[in-house]
Parts: structure tokens; C-alpha cells; sequence
DNA sequence: GTACTTGCAAATATTTTGCAGTTAC
DNA sequence: GTAACTGCAAAATATTTGCAAGTAC
């Protein structure tokens, strides 16, 4: 919430209402959604926010590491306000995205630093099939 | 090489000159390209393929099981030959991507449908780093 | 001969950019 | 007061679609 405020005070950016609608839209969601989402989320509250400004003020959360993009093959991008290692698993009947939580994943960047010569500093894992709700 | 002419006879597809350069093309590189770098690289050889072709091309692939469709972050869609699961390795600096073939990753689908109630199908499993050419 | 395919051009979708006016501080 | 930010419109980029002409079989 308030790290927010702190973070962009000490980097010098403004704190507009904009930014603070649009950080608190993803932060309050599960949903993973895109910038289309985000805007229209808060369209109603917002009705002269543009969906440029959702774009930039994602894109700068995005640099100060308060936000994580992630790409499950759609044409477009979601955000993660959630900005530690995790994988994601996405429901291919209904597209719902949610959140995996566990340490085994944490260490698999170090198998593949042992089998190529890559220096690892992240992984994005997604998982695909379908969820509770649409196996019938 | 010669599955993709088996395969289109099987689902009575015609098989065009343009289909086998596009897939040729693919099979032959390791640079996992996209659309549009499928087509710079055959302009020269096929000075009348069109951009479309390609991607309705691809798109036959991907639907007949000839090719996997991976998004590695970026704002476009790669193509790789190597249909099998496999994670991918990407260089943060070259953007090159590469293979990785290790039965060990096989198994993580295993361990998500423990962790969610999800049956998962298939997984993406991508890791970005710096590679050993660019480890200055 | 005919159904499928190609290639063009136009449409659609997503994201970025330029810039004039506005706002945070 | 000023540098940063917003919102609009236009541009850029990626992909899809409609359709007339061409091609595989």
C-alpha cells in the first residue's frame, strides 16, 4: 500500500491519483489482468484517466520492481503486483491465472545453470490445463 | 522434413511450395525466429510471399502438432520445430534462446497438480539470464 | 474443375510516442 | 515556478481477415 507512496517520493516521481488508482487496481486484484482491465476497472471512478497514462504508470511501477509483468501466450500482458518468483498456472477454458506458492521452484534456476552456460537471474514458469471450476 | 508433407496429405491439405519453405525454414534454425523473421529470411528465394502466409502457415502447423508456439516475453510470438516440452534459456543482453533438454522438467506438472486442483497439460517453463558469450 | 491457398490490402489489437495543457510539490 | 505527469491523438508494431486471383491435385 503505503510502499508505494515511499518508493516513488524517494525516487522523485509524483504521486498522482492516477498512479495511486492504478497500483491499488492490481494490488487489490487476483485476476492478473492486463492494462485493457485496469482502465476499465476504473473507468467509472476515473472517467478522463486515459489508457496511456495505465500503460506508462505500469511500465514505471515495472522499473521500480513493484510490479512483475508476466505473458501466459496471450497477445498481451498482464501484471502481478505479487513481484516474487512464482509460477502461474492458467486455466485453458476459462483463462482464470492464479498464483503458486512454493520453495521447490525457487531452486530449479540452479539445475539450469549445471546443464548450460547460462548465469541465471530469473524464470517465469507457467503451467497449463484446466481448473476445479471447468472440469465437468 | 518429410512429416509435414505426410501430415498435410493425411489432413488433406494442399501442399504448397510456400508451406515448405516456412517449415524448412523453421526446422532448420535454432533461433527460434517469428513471423516476420521467417519471412526476411525466405524473401530473397521467394520474392512474392506475403507476411499472411506465413502466419497462416504457422498457424496450420500449430494446429497439426508440427510446431509450438513460445512467447518468451516479448511483444511477439516465436516458433520452435521441437514439439516436445522443453524449457527454454534466454539471454537477457542477446536475446538469443536455446534448448534445454532434461527429462528432470518433465515431471514439475506432477508436483503443480499436488500443490492446486488443476490437471495440467502442458507447461512453459522459460529462464532468463546472460550467456556465456556475454558474461564479459 | 474445384476446393484450397496465396498475396494483397484493409482491419484489428496492443502498446508507444509526441506534445500541449495540467498538476504535484 | 518548474519539472514531471496526464490525456489526447497519432504512430508504431504485431497479427488477423476478406477476397479476388492463382494453384495443387
Amino acid at each position: 500500500m503505503d510502499t508505494l507512496i515511499k518508493l516513488l517520493r524517494e525516487k522523485n516521481c509524483k504521486i498522482t491519483p492516477q498512479r495511486i488508482a492504478i497500483y491499488h487496481a492490481l494490488n487489490d486484484s487476483k485476476e492478473h489482468p492486463n492494462a485493457e482491465a485496469i482502465y476499465k476497472k476504473l473507468a467509472p471512478a476515473y472517467p478522463t484517466i486515459s489508457l496511456a497514462t495505465v500503460y506508462k504508470s505500469l511500465e514505471l511501477f515495472s522499473e521500480l520492481g513493484l510490479v512483475q509483468v508476466i505473458n501466459i501466450g496471450e497477445n498481451s500482458f498482464r501484471y502481478d503486483s505479487n513481484t516474487t518468483s512464482h509460477p502461474h498456472v492458467v486455466c485453458n477454458i476459462c483463462q482464470r491465472v492464479e498464483d503458486l506458492d512454493n520453495e521447490f521452484f525457487q531452486h530449479l534456476s540452479e539445475r539450469v545453470e549445471s546443464l548450460c552456460d547460462y548465469k541465471i537471474k530469473n524464470q517465469q514458469l507457467c503451467f497449463y490445463g484446466t481448473c476445479a471450476n471447468c472440469i465437468v
